[in-house]
DNA sequence: ATTAGCAGTCATGCCGGTAGAGTGCTAAAA
DNA sequence: TTTTAGCACTCTACCGGCATGACTGCTAAT
């Protein structure tokens, strides 16, 4: 409950106000309808009058955290409301022991894949937090080589197969104008093992010299599957919950629910995250300014992987009215146990080239 | 435009309630709008006057052609009506030849991979036929074995990386008791690749004896891999178009919209085609019966591949409204060029097996 | 500082009336 | 027998008015 270091200079409110204000969110949350002074009044135990609420309500709401949809409506909280209340007010956002055990446990029981643990991963963040989730797969940042196999296929094909430090595997089919027989291949293959062996692909480049013209294009190739920084591929993000999430009142509005959509299928706001040390979650409020469309939703995102070696992103989307709680806990514990996942499967391989 | 064998009894239609009927039905698939019997009139140069179009129309709802949304509305096509005139009306469904040149011109701009194809397939799907579409990865029936790879990564982690026929790679992680050192790995490796080249991995269970525990596990991943029949893997199928398709007047309706994405994210109606022989086009309209949820959606579903060596399945889902003459006309051609690239990359490759 | 009480505001839902679109039917024409 | 003109009929969509109910905001008393 200390003071987060992130937060900018507030205006501090009492602790009436605080309780309130809270209340009110969290009414809001569960609710979805906006929260009137006199429902306050019988949840909260603040022994006052609904007037009295009314008063701090107006206040609250000059000051910037709340909203009326209309005259005689009750209050909903703006997205500085949502954000006082994630960074003053929410608590503890622990996940209770149990559900980590939970969770834990499937994580335990799935095979040693890591298309397996996103999959999870993503369907256990829609679950708790609500929202749709999204998981990508963990970049490796410097890949090493380990182990590359070049095989004949028809005359004019040669199919590269690549194993990259950490297990990560790529495979890329090469054209060539004259054929070349397998015996050549394996060779060549060889010598890139030999001298390559557990250097980053980058260095490759200087290692290796008086390269015939197809070794050039394979040095080529593997350097592109190394990088492959152009874009996430699409296909290395998985989704859940999106159906779910689509039923929340506020994508009623088709508008709402089709923005939503867009921004799942094409998740740009990740990059937002992808700079952000892993470990820390952030959260994003109405889109706050940078994504405008998104303006009724929130993120919840944070890094894993191992910083430097391989990182993914993963988080949830959901409407503003999101459960902060049980979304930055989820979100936090499950980018836990994705980077141990990551560092047992791939760092430990990785420090042993130091021996 | 000969007649389909696929066609039950139907009653037979006169010419001239045959030009009706396909008017209203390509009027209302542009429009989205009940066609009236004036506007029919207007569009179509049948010399009558609109009375007499009314006429028709009501034989035509009475032979369950047509409804009515209520008295005083246009007439719209009933699924009946939709299936009549994809059977009977449709004519001429090939790509005028300039399209089919653009297509595969993106085809042969992409790179040599499965992947990009398939993605590329998705895009130019959903934009042709304007309706979401969906493409699952080629299948390998009985996959014959390439190559095998064991990489010693921390002593109790084993990498098993194998290469199938047709150039499909796998890999998994095996967890071992005791350790095992990379030399011993790399003897058990040779020797299932000395006796297990091109082989069907179902028949290295014969081929193979006498093997340690380690290597009967490895056996069994093999075994496991290569099946993957389990269930059409999420992460292995290719979308595009869903929000452009939620565009579509018919998912104003929040629970029409709702079920269209939860059909796009778990297509289980892939299996319907999974049985098809390649090359053969499906029409599935209103969800025809054995989709109920699906009553407002239409799909048009291919196979594409090598029968009896790898399959794959692909297709568009959008409202019944659907433009069935370009999305039959780009599925097939689609199905066609990805039937093609997989017999380029996979089946020359297998052929040489009998060399 | 708090509170009771009341006026004021606004969304929601209901009713009735109108306009417009398109059909169904009938009786005449071809 | 088929086609057509014409008209009555039906139903939706839209609009304004009106009552209802939920809250707030304010004021004056505590």
């Amino acid at each position: 409950m200390t003071a987060n270091p992130i937060v900018v200079t507030q205006p501090e409110l009492t602790p009436r106000q605080q309780k309130i204000l809270g209340l009110i969110v969290q009414a809001y949350i569960n609710t979805a309808t906006p929260v009137s002074s006199k429902f306050i009044q019988e949840m909260g135990d603040l022994g006052v009058s609904s007037a009295t609420i009314r008063n701090e309500m107006a206040t609250l709401e000059a000051l910037g955290f709340l909203t009326h949809p209309h005259t005689s409506a009750g209050r909903v909280p703006t997205d500085k409301g949502y954000r006082y209340f994630v960074e003053k007010l929410i608590g503890d956002v622990e996940l209770p022991q149990a559900e980590r055990n939970m969770i834990r446990h499937q994580f335990h029981q799935a095979k040693l894949e890591m298309s397996q643990w996103m999959q999870l991963a993503a369907a256990i963040l829609a679950r708790s937090a609500r929202s749709a989730a999204l998981v990508t797969a963990p970049k490796l940042e410097n890949p090493r080589l380990r182990h590359l196999e070049l095989l004949s296929t028809q005359s004019q094909l040669v199919l590269l197969v690549v194993v990259f430090q950490g297990g990560i595997v790529r495979q890329r089919y090469i054209t060539v104008k004259e054929p070349i027989t397998q015996s050549t291949l394996s060779q060549i293959a060889a010598k890139f093992n030999s001298v390559g062996h557990n250097l980053e692909v980058a260095s490759l480049k200087t290692k290796l010299t008086d390269l015939s013209e197809f070794e050039e294009e394979v040095l080529n190739v593997l350097i592109e599957l190394a990088s492959e920084a152009d874009d996430l591929p699409l296909n290395e993000i998985y989704r859940d919950g999106l159906t779910e999430v689509l039923q929340e009142p506020e994508f009623v509005s088709r508008d709402e629910a089709n923005t939503l959509v867009s921004a799942f299928e094409q998740p740009a706001f990740l990059n937002k995250v992808i700079n952000a040390p892993v470990g820390t979650v952030q959260v994003v409020i109405g889109g706050e300014g940078q994504w405008r469309e998104l303006s009724a939703c929130s993120m919840v995102l944070a890094r894993y992987g191992v910083e430097g070696f391989a990182t993914g992103a993963l988080g949830v989307l959901g409407p503003t009215r999101m459960p902060y709680g049980r979304a930055i806990g989820t979100v936090r514990y499950v980018a836990d146990l994705m980077s141990d996942l990551v560092s047992e499967l791939y760092v430990d391989d990785a420090a042993s080239v130091d021996n």
